[in-house]
DNA sequence: AATTAAATTTAGACAAATCTAAAAATAGTT
DNA sequence: AACTATTTTTAGATTTGTCTAAATTTAATT
C-alpha cells in the first residue's frame, strides 16, 4: 500500500462518510488538491485490488477492505494528533500537517503502544473519534451550533473544521473543546449567533456557528 | 529533499565516516541493497544540488552541506530509536526498521519536542551518539572487544552490528549497554574470548568481540 | 606493456504518480 | 428532442527512482 493509495483511501472515506452512495470524481480532485484524471487513474488501481468498487462514470465507493483500510489509516492519524497534543505540547492547530506524514509510518506494534501511552483515547484534540483496532468508534451525539434554536446551550465537543486559521480564530475568542456554550440570541439578517461561552459574551458569524459542534 | 535523497546521504554519511575520503558506488549500491548505476545516477542528481562532490569514476563525498542534511537525518533516527525504547517499550532490536520510517518526517518543531519530552539523550539505545540540534556530538572514547588484551575491563558502551539477530544474541547471553565486562583470556586458535559478563562468565567467538565496544 | 579483471558509467527501458489537452459520456436547459 | 454545459475518461507526456545490458574507465596481473 503506497503513500497515495492510503491519501485517497482516506479522503473518499471522509467523502463518503456523509451521504451515502459513490464519490464524484471532482470532488476527490478538489479535496486532494489534483486532476480529476489523476483521480480516475488512481480508481482504476484501487478497484484492481479490490479497495474501491469503480465503474466508468459511475462514482467510486470504499468496499468493505477500503473502508477497514481507510479507518486504519484515520486511527493513525488521530492518534499521532493526540500524541501531538498530550505528549509534544502541540496546539491544535499544528498537529493536522505533521499527522498527515505520521499516519503513514508503518508499524503494528507502533500504533497500539502509542494507543497505551496515551491511555486509549476515545476522541482526537478536534473531537474526532479515534477508531479502535478493529475499525470500532462511537461519534459524539452531537449538533452544529448553527442548528440550534436561542436558548440552547451544551458543551463544545468538536469542530468541523480543522483548518489552522479557524482554530486559532477559536482560541483567540477562546472557544475549546469541553467549554459551554448557550445561544443568547440569533439575528435574522445573517445569522450570526451571540453567545455566552463560559463567562463572557461574544458575537460569532453564521459561518463560524457552522463549524462549531455542541452536545 | 525526498525521502531517498536523503537514504543515499545517510548512507554515505556512515559509510565514510570511519576512513577519510570518498566512496566507492560499489559499497553504497551494496549497503543499500540496490544498483551501482542507480547510485550513480543519484550522484549526480546530489552532486547538481551541492549535498556530494562527484566527479566520474572518482567517488563520492559529501559536501559540508551534505554532512549538515546527514547529521540532522541521524539526529532524527537516533532520538525516534531512543524514544521507541524509552517510551513505548520497544526492545532495542525492533526500533531500526521503524525508525528507519520515522527518520523523513519533516517537522522541526516535532524532533525539538522529541528531544524535550527525552530529556535531551546524548546515546540511542545501541550507544551511539544524538547528534544536537547543530550538529555537534561527542563519541564515546571505546574500543572493541576484539582488539583489547586479556586482563582488560570496562562497560560496555554501545554495539557495532545493529542487527535484529545480533542484538537478540547479546540478549540471550545478558549482554547489554551499561555491563561490566573483563577478559578473562583468549584462544589462541579461533580468537574466541572467554568473558566475565556482570556476575556469569561466558565464552564469545571472535565474530562477536568484533561487534562490541568498550570504555 | 599487454592482457585480464573489476569498478563505474551510459543508454535505454520500466513502473508509479502525476499532468495537459482532447475526446466521450452524462446532466441540464431551452 | 436538440443543444449546451459539466463531468469524466482517454491518450500521450513528464518526473522520480529504479533496473538490465552494454560500453568505458581504472586497477591488477601476467
Ligand atoms: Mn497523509
Ligand atoms: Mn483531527
Ligand atoms: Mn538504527
Ligand atoms: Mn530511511
Amino acid at each position: 500500500m503506497t503513500r497515495s493509495e492510503e491519501n485517497y483511501l482516506k479522503t473518499i472515506f471522509h467523502l463518503g462518510s456523509g451521504d451515502e452512495g459513490s464519490i464524484n470524481t471532482n470532488a476527490i480532485a478538489e479535496q486532494m488538491e489534483t486532476k480529476p484524471s489523476s483521480v480516475t487513474d488512481m480508481a482504476k488501481k484501487l478497484a484492481e485490488k479490490g479497495l474501491v468498487n469503480y465503474k466508468k462514470y459511475q462514482g467510486i465507493s470504499l468496499t468493505d477492505a477500503g473502508v477497514k483500510t481507510a479507518l486504519s489509516i484515520v486511527r493513525k492519524h488521530r492518534l499521532w494528533e493526540t500524541f501531538l497534543v498530550e505528549k509534544l505540547d502541540f496546539a491544535w492547530d499544528e498537529v493536522h500537517e505533521v499527522a498527515e506524514q505520521l499516519e503513514h509510518i508503518k508499524s503494528e506494534k507502533l500504533i497500539d503502544k502509542l494507543d497505551q501511552l496515551l491511555k486509549f483515547p476515545k476522541y482526537d484534540p478536534h473531537g474526532d473519534p479515534i477508531p479502535g483496532k478493529n475499525g470500532e468508534f462511537q461519534e459524539h451525539n452531537k449538533d452544529l451550533l448553527s442548528e440550534l434554536p436561542v436558548g440552547a446551550h451544551g458543551i463544545c465537543v468538536g469542530v468541523k473544521d480543522s483548518s489552522s486559521a479557524f482554530l486559532q480564530y477559536l482560541d483567540k475568542h477562546e472557544i475549546s473543546i469541553g467549554k459551554p456554550i448557550q445561544i443568547l440570541g440569533k439575528e435574522a439578517f445573517d445569522g450570526s449567533l451571540h453567545l455566552k461561552i463560559g463567562e463572557r459574551e461574544h458575537t460569532v458569524s453564521h459561518q463560524i456557528a457552522c463549524n462549531i459542534y455542541l452536545k
